[in-house]
DNA sequence: ACGATACGATACTGTATCGTATCTTAATGT
DNA sequence: ACATTAAGATACGATACAGTATCGTATCGT
């Protein structure tokens, strides 16, 4: 008894291998469903019919619909790797070049706006939201801490002024005036930014 | 008899007073309504609470719920003048400040992401929405082209190019990295996006 | 004054959804 | 083997919402 009860506690390393499987399945399908709909018409119903998971199984592991939701949510990160080229402007472009190709062909972009909006009215949302967005936003940051140490940037530039300066032409694009961007936009943008050093 | 089918046709002019009433008080209430809580949140039996007038009567008027919706979304346009400061610099300050207390203060840009979202898997919303963008984008675009014609930008500046590189910063620190938005980074902006000239 | 028209109240159908209750069956760890 | 635990099936209750039907009343234009 103390035993298991210790290894509940402190290890919790014994998850029944059932209820790993369903927290898995669940968990899949819900980000599937919610990269095709968004977060309005997202529901547990369905995510049950999908998964083949019964809809009391998920209400076992998830207290309410916004719960998975939420941690769906978690998984929509878009992992993104910090090139090293050398060069301040072959990091940005390779950066953004990447980014213009996410935003339009990932399904991430197409589920941002229904989080943006959810954020909008709901901390929990607001708090994932910017977990995402500081995630994409990471390796533009380092890449730009990196050149102020190289002497490619001025030390007194302020990096939260840099990335939207960036970053927000090609969202403006995405979803504001509905653009195509293209590896045109993408460098006039950069020489634009980067050229008053 | 054919009197009246011409003056309904031709003119359209005689509105029965409580028609025009119904119209009226109901936009209105949608308008608020949907201020408040986005799309998503937008009921028609809110509305018909809100407004006194019975859901019968709206359904009277609009077909659907969705045809409300846009009707008061249309109404959603944020009117801006277009500056005359005498010099290009002046001009872009002046809108991108007034765009940066709007994003902070009015309405319409906690309730824009609502729109986008809705614009991602809707036409009609999409429509819009554009047209909404092409409203609150017309006074830089303008004071850009006027810019252009006295010698103060250089005339293959593209300024489908300059408009997002101008925007896209605000917006992005509105809805993505939620940062505040003061004039000193709007001045940032612009000296960065306009010194490359 | 009067016929046409719009409105309000109410109730209703139908559906979608969240979340729970109950009971049976199957997998799991020891 | 066997007690424990999880999963599945099914049926609920509760609520919210879209949209319609009905009918009596008020308001309009002429």
């Amino acid at each position: 008894m103390t035993t298991s009860k210790r290894s509940e506690r402190e290890l919790s390393a014994k998850v029944d291998r059932r209820v790993e499987r369903s927290r898995h399945t669940v968990l899949t399908t819900a980000f599937d469903l919610l990269s095709e709909g968004g977060v309005a018409s997202f529901t547990v119903d369905e995510v049950a019919r999908r998964s083949g998971v019964a809809k009391t199984t998920i209400y076992r592991h998830w207290p309410t619909r916004e719960a998975l939701v939420i941690d769906a949510c978690s998984r929509m990160i878009a992992e993104q790797e910090t090139p090293d080229t050398g060069s301040l402007e072959g990091d940005v472009t390779a950066i953004l070049v990447e980014i213009a190709h996410l935003l339009q062909t990932a399904n991430w972009s197409y589920v941002l706006p229904s989080i943006v909006d959810t954020a909008e009215r709901n901390p929990e949302f607001a708090e994932i939201h910017s977990r995402i967005q500081r995630g994409h936003a990471a390796p533009l940051r380092e890449v730009l801490q990196r050149a102020k140490i190289r002497g490619d940037l001025p030390a007194l530039t302020d990096v939260s002024t840099v990335v939207p300066a960036l970053l927000g032409p090609l969202f403006y694009r995405r979803w504001f005036s509905r653009e195509p961007i293209d590896d045109q936009f993408v460098k006039a943008i950069i020489s634009r930014v980067l050229s008053s050093n």
